[in-house]
DNA sequence: ATAGGGTTAG
């Protein structure tokens, strides 16, 4: 069938855009091109990168490109945001770059999509860089920072941002809260995610299930499992993603037993568990001392949904026993796995042989972890841990001398509180902090009244 | 008839 004009050819590709049906429309754009007749327009043009990007289909949009090249139309705005966007997900920033420059008179939505690729492919700075000198911004311009920041892992650039938009007078919409309060969760300062949720109710008067769920995760995360609790209550709308946030609340927080009971309300609901929610459980029960319940969680979904599980769920599966000192199922449990465990697993392994003091089956595991990767440092670390713990100090700094002598690079854990909305970090050992002096006085105080504890130096 | 931004684990 032939269309009347390129209206109705546009529109007839952008139904199935809309349908999901990409592979149908850029097949029909194909077929309208190839007839001649009627001629596509830059709105065609437009529609159909739409289904090349969902798709994912770089080949295709190389050759769209070319073709709107030689039909006069890619310096038209919309082909050039299109096309922007289209590279920009594509990872090829360069062309995406290049797309931009083509485009006679780019505006918002060419930029915006352009920041949002740089932040997307690992180029913050470009990002801001283009973002502080763009002519002209809106809430969109500011959500993709906000939102690429925090996807990032830059959370204190993300909350920044936030702040800065509302002193500018842009009223956010509920596109921007997700992200700044992922962010506010992973910097786990309860006061700002605080003042983040009261933003939103002033802004948005009610709240959606993106920002309910975000709400949830982030007072976890922040260590009030009252508010998180409360939130979680007061959402009127619950998806899997609501459950998993306040099951993974509970894990994170070694409520196991919650953590459980959520899970069993959540299948009540007639809701189906995922990936993440076993993940969830699997981590509480970890954390609870649960080992039956998690392993009978995790064999009836092998039974149930076996598509489900992942890497990860095993991994978790290899620590619930090592943890619990059942080495014995840990490593019957390691030798089916339908995989090659990777490093991982081992280490896991190791954790479980620090807590309990087991030598022998740590040199064992330390020796398979080096034959697959023997710059693995945190391996050293965990064995010298153990010698440590068993009193064999010579085993244990010969292990020291050896990471020294290879010159390996360690990565340093560390914590922090937050005291007023200000939070101090601290790594072992530190000596950074201006109070330094107070704090190990008050440490000294705390370590006195439990000498039985056994301190580990890492 | 067309465009850019959102949530869950480690």
């Amino acid at each position: 069938m032939r269309y009347r004009d390129v209206v109705a050819a546009t529109a007839a590709i952008g139904a199935l855009a809309r349908a999901g049906r990409h592979r149908d429309a850029v097949s029909l754009f194909s077929r309208v091109l190839a007839d001649g007749v009627p001629r596509p327009n830059e709105f065609t043009f437009g529609t159909v990168l739409r289904s090349a990007t969902a798709l994912r289909d770089p080949r295709a949009g190389a050759q769209l490109h070319a073709c709107a090249a030689k039909f006069g139309l890619r310096s038209d705005v919309f082909v050039g945001s299109a096309l922007v966007d289209h590279y920009a997900k594509m990872g090829a920033m360069r062309e995406a770059q290049g797309a931009l420059g083509d485009t006679r008179e780019p505006n918002v939505v060419s930029y915006t999509a352009l920041i949002a690729g740089f932040l997307k492919n690992g180029m913050p700075e470009k990002a801001l860089g283009l973002f502080r000198c763009m002519p002209e911004k809106n809430v969109v311009s500011w959500n993709a920072m906000i939102g690429g920041c925090s996807q990032a892992g830059l959370s204190e650039e993300a909350v920044g941002l936030f702040r800065e938009m509302c002193r500018e007078g842009v009223w956010p919409n509920e596109f921007a809260f997700p992200c700044v309060l992922t962010s506010v969760a992973n910097t786990g300062a309860l006061g700002v995610a605080r003042s983040v949720h009261a933003s939103a109710i002033k802004h948005l008067g009610k709240l959606d299930v993106y920002i309910g769920n975000s709400l949830v995760i982030c007072y976890a995360r922040c260590g009030s499992l009252e508010d998180s609790v409360l939130v979680f209550a007061s959402m009127e709308q619950k998806n899997v993603v609501s459950w998993n946030a306040l099951i993974c609340g509970y894990a994170q927080n070694g409520r196991g037993e919650e953590a459980l009971a959520a899970h069993k309300r959540m299948i009540a609901t007639g809701l189906k568990a995922n990936n993440v929610t076993l993940l969830g459980l699997l981590f509480g029960c970890n954390h609870a001392g649960l080992v039956d319940e998690g392993y009978s969680l995790f064999k009836t979904a092998q039974r149930e949904q076996p598509d489900t599980l992942k890497p990860e769920h095993y991994a978790c599966v290899v620590d619930l026993f090592s943890r619990a000192k059942r080495f014995d199922e840990a490593k019957r449990f390691l030798e089916d796995l339908p995989f090659e465990p990777g490093l991982g697993f081992w280490k896991s392994m190791i954790g479980g042989c620090l807590i309990h003091w087991n030598k022998d089956l740590a040199e064992s595991v330390a020796k398979r972890i080096h034959a697959l990767d023997p710059e693995d440092t945190s391996s050293y670390i965990l064995l010298s841990n153990v010698y440590f713990s068993v009193g064999n100090w010579e085993s244990a700094s010969m292990i020291r001398r050896h990471i020294k002598e290879k010159g390996l690079k360690r990565i340093t854990g560390c914590s922090w509180i937050d005291v007023q909305d200000k939070a101090h970090v601290f790594v072992n050992g530190d000596s950074r902090h201006p109070q330094s002096d107070e704090i190990y006085k008050v440490l000294e105080v705390c370590l006195d009244n439990d000498e039985d504890e056994h301190c580990l130096a890492v």
